[in-house]
DNA sequence: ACCGAAAAGAGAGCACCGCTCTTGCTTTGG
DNA sequence: CCAAAGCAAGAGCGGTGCTCTCTTTTCGGT
């Protein structure tokens, strides 16, 4: 247990806490371009070489508030989806994707760290990969839990695609249709293309209910992967 | 025009022209958030105030870099629907559709710069709009041709979204129906989700054969707008 | 209980950044 | 022809990430 260690331990896990929770702060004021290290160190009290006993540099910082906000938004999903555990297959997906959303509203800067453009010539090392998969894997199993139990609508699969479906399938949901894995990929990017649209700005002037313009699109999605209807 | 005009303001074309040259060069190699004023004057011959006799400041510059890469994409999608010109509106829709892909891939920083997260602090000021919309122009017009010749296949309008879908309609497309408005807009959204999840990489290790995936994705992105099977 | 090792904070300093201001030089146009 | 405008250069300000050294604090094994 962790609450068992010394005293010492205790306060290095207190003071990371501290540090990613100022740099968090400065995330939301000026955007992750402008996250400064020395002012973190500012607001902390602390000189800005002390800091480098935390993180050794200001990239492995913005991928501890990466991981931290793939995780966030992961159980933001699965918490849409348990909520929503008695409801329709199509239901079930629309609240997890309005969840996403929601998310994303309340926190432009870190929806923008993890699916904005990636930060200068840093690459998300392999730590992020487990977290970053949770939102797939929620909308993966509510098509999965459909196809157990309503039934999916029939999809489309060109002849040309049929051996990346079969990967896909393989990779992703081995019991689910290789053309519903496609559709699941497919419906996975757009969903985070109507979000990030609406989050950056390029909606503005052109959707005004947004609400009720979301809530359509994230259906008609569940459509694309062969939910409701059914 | 701009070629009568003396020495003097052909010279300030020329530097402004490798300003942005170098710095479109400084934007592929470090990426937006690293573009130095310094770096650029260096790599000139400059000294670094003498930038701000052309750029006021570095987000200015930025802005320029902004505009440019809108206009680049919007030629881009223009030049594949006139190559297409003569084909069925889906197929012509497919090839705009590549053509916004194939621009991104081959330029991932300047498609960064504008459908990535927003520059620090920095908000796009109204010049951008016009070439901001080019791309969408294009793909309402070619859901127009098809409205006025083939005809497009009937999509589902909920009640809820039918005033939304009015303004859409009127703003965008008068002689649309509404719900193709709104169909548009999503596709539109949704197209640069998958463009934005191949390039960020977030499909990596998950789709392989991108660019079959991504052509079926578009197709099915034509159907959801009442193109093509009509 | 002690003592050496490890961890943590503080401070100075390096190289770089955006941006401003002042100083001269060159081109332009009335 | 000469004043006005455009331009390059240099110095300098306050900020940045990061490194290095030095001191203090805490921990664990004998």
């Amino acid at each position: 247990m962790s609450t068992a260690q010394g005293a010492r331990a205790r306060a290095r896990q207190e003071v990371t806490a501290a540090i990613k929770e100022a740099a968090r702060g400065q995330l939301a004021a000026e955007g992750a371009a402008k996250l400064s290290l020395r002012a973190v160190a500012r607001e902390l009290g602390m000189v800005s070489s002390a800091l480098y006993r935390y993180f050794p540099s200001r990239d492995d910082l913005l991928t501890a508030l990466i991981i931290d906000a793939y995780d966030s938004l992961g159980e933001a999903a699965e918490r849409a989806r348990d909520a929503a555990a008695d409801a329709a297959p199509e239901a079930r997906w629309v609240a997890v994707c309005e969840a996403v959303r929601g998310w994303a509203l309340d926190r432009p800067h870190e929806y923008a760290l993890i699916y904005g453009s990636p930060v200068p010539g840093y690459s998300a090392p392999q730590t992020t990969v487990p977290p970053a998969a949770r939102v797939g894997m929620v909308l993966i199993g509510i098509v999965r839990d459909a196809h157990q139990g309503p039934g999916l609508t029939a999809l489309p699969l060109p002849a040309g695609l049929r051996p990346e479906a079969a990967r896909l399938a393989a990779d992703l949901a081995p019991d689910l249709p290789a053309e519903a894995a496609v559709a699941l990929v497919a419906a996975w990017a757009q969903l985070f293309g109507l979000v990030g649209f609406e989050l950056f700005g390029q909606f503005n002037r052109v959707v005004e209910d947004r609400e009720t313009f979301f809530r359509h699109a994230a259906g008609r999605l569940a459509e694309g992967v062969g939910l409701g209807r059914g």
